[in-house]
DNA sequence: CTTGATCTGAGGTACGTACCTCAAGTACCA
DNA sequence: TGGTACTTGAGGTACGTACCTCAGATCAAG
């Protein structure tokens, strides 16, 4: 049997008040009982038994996630998956939810984050752009003792708050890496398609992108980005523009999570070939798309992973724990169609 | 605070007792009862402190990991993910351990299969290969109430048993579908490279690969496969045979998870133009090959999840419990020069 | 040596579930 | 109707840790 605290006890050759103080960080302790025990843990193997301190605690972890109201198809994987991780995290005590704040006015986020007071939630991940009245409301957040973590975008100035999602720029290396393979031997412009550069994941993934393409493959051009706002119409025209100038598209990368609008501006153009198509995140359009053969690769982040890791971050806040962040770095994955099938994946 | 099995009692109207017996399956519980707690159970949204029980019941886990014994990267890969779970998992009572055993006398394995006792252990994970002694030793195991999965090999005919690891045949696809991307406008033939074409996965990587290659890529012939049998020497003068026949190499695939003795025999050949190199499993040797240019791409199992994914099958099996096959599936993920950092990635 | 502050030990309760025993209840059959 | 088998309830202990109180020990400074 693993020891307990009592085998710790006597083998420290304190009491079990003292080891209590020691595991749990107490004050008025002597160093000298302090090192005992720690020597003591060290020399018998000594582990907590979670399932112990976690029933001795009674702890509830009610943390909140905060996603853009008018929400693309990958908001809604997100907050499907905060469903399911509410769902097989209750049996651990914890309390997920998920809640739509405004996508672009930075004055309503900050009214909600203000709102929030720490009798209600213990941490936040908060998926918003980029702002400084956003930044402050976080930090007031911490402040109050409320965890936070920054899901997917992330500010500019992080200040100690954490971040959960993938290397942006590293995902941009990544699309031109794929796209100059495709396109061996091809000369020819890359069409870069977006919601909207004022994203921080956006900005990164272009510069990610350039960095790659001017580096490795000088025989591909990169076009300015165009953003759609998330409108189909825009998209249409703004793509049909791009496409009279530049006959020679070869590609086209689709930054934004949200695929939808740049694939209906694309449905009804002529090129003189085939381009290839890149797009992010996985969800039934791009499924759909990959399938068919109109995408021919997708850049993704798993949003499972996404939430577990958030939770993972803000729990280790609560409890005062720290955490490898490299641990907690999300994988960038490369999705054809013969490995899409995969990506159900398990938890992990 | 949530509901607990007292509050569930009153719920439905019977004692702990009863709620004891339908909750954990025991018998002499009229139908009747059987229905009013799991009516309770839904109306309330009863859920088992997973704490609680687990120190009630203050039972240990232990899973043995039998792995090949003159084992490749791969293998100590697992290895230090298995060292790596037993710490993280050892607060939930569980333990982790992991032996060697032969790589290909299906004798010994069975001997070493045979003589385990449930005394000892609760589940077994095996990597080993193919073989009717194995598989019938495996069935014998699990009628000694020891729960087995076969890990990332698997035998024929699973027999009810588990497994944990990649779909190879889609594996195999992935890699024809991403050498043929590679290769866009090119004509030539595929070498294959695998250490035994007597491993099932290798077949099925094979027959993954076949399939893509002669449906979307018929201007790429792949040639018969050949056999290193992990030596270095052979594994040089059959790919420098292979290279006199066929000049027009114009990409390599490496089925095996042990890429080291095919790399080596590649290292010293020369080839019309640079060809497209695709191996399997992140070793320290596949990453330094990938980051050098050396590989243009991999095809990868995470080990951490194969780990996981076996300790979550048999603690599953070990409690009675059932698991979405499709839940545990393990994704095939791609590797390129730009996204193999973020492969640190969180368990999860 | 006294005083006050600091540290330690002893002992208790609580968390929610598992599992045990024993008595009492119910149903059914002969 | 009595006997038997099945079903239920009551009450208990145990798991290992957290957290509390209070008395007593130790220590440093005056």
């Amino acid at each position: 049997m693993r020891p307990t605290t009592k085998d710790l006890a006597v083998a420290a050759g304190v009491s079990l008040a003292s080891v209590d103080r020691v595991l749990n960080g107490r004050s008025g302790v002597r160093k000298k009982t302090v090192d005992a025990v720690n020597e003591a843990i060290e020399r018998i193997g000594f582990v907590r038994n979670l399932s112990a301190a976690n029933l001795a605690k009674s702890k509830q972890y009610r943390f909140l996630f905060l996603l853009p109201r008018h929400g693309d198809l990958f908001v809604s994987e997100l907050s499907s998956h905060i469903e399911e991780a509410d769902a097989a995290l209750k049996a651990e005590g914890m309390d997920l939810r998920y809640q739509s704040i405004s996508q672009n006015d930075p004055h309503e986020i900050t009214r909600a984050l203000d709102a929030i007071i720490p009798e209600d939630v213990d941490g936040i991940a908060l998926m918003a752009p980029e702002s400084p009245q956003v930044r402050d409301a976080a930090i007031r957040l911490k402040e109050r003792g409320i965890q936070v973590v920054h899901l997917i975008s992330g500010q500019q100035d992080m200040s100690g708050l954490d971040f959960v999602g993938i290397d942006n720029r590293a995902a941009g290396a990544t699309a031109a890496r794929l796209i100059g393979r495709f396109c061996t031997g091809r000369q020819g412009k890359v069409m870069i398609v977006t919601e909207t550069m004022n994203a921080r994941d956006s900005l990164e993934r272009r510069f990610g992108l350039d960095e790659v393409l001017t580096t490795d493959f000088p025989n591909l051009t990169a076009l300015p980005s165009m953003e759609t706002y998330g409108d189909k119409e825009r998209a249409k025209s703004v793509i049909a523009t791009a496409i009279k100038k530049n006959a020679d598209i070869v590609a086209i990368y689709i930054m934004s999570s949200e695929a939808r609008a740049p694939l209906a501006g694309l449905s009804d153009t002529k090129l003189q070939s085939k381009p290839i198509i890149l797009a992010h995140e996985l969800t039934d359009r791009t499924r759909k798309g990959l399938m068919s053969g109109e995408l021919d690769a997708l850049i993704v982040q798993n949003p499972g992973h996404l939430v577990r890791s958030a939770v993972r971050l803000l729990r280790a806040g609560v409890d005062g724990r720290s955490v490898l962040k490299s641990q907690e770095q999300i994988r960038i994955e490369i999705l054809v169609k013969e490995n899409l099938l995969s990506e159900v994946g398990p938890d992990t």
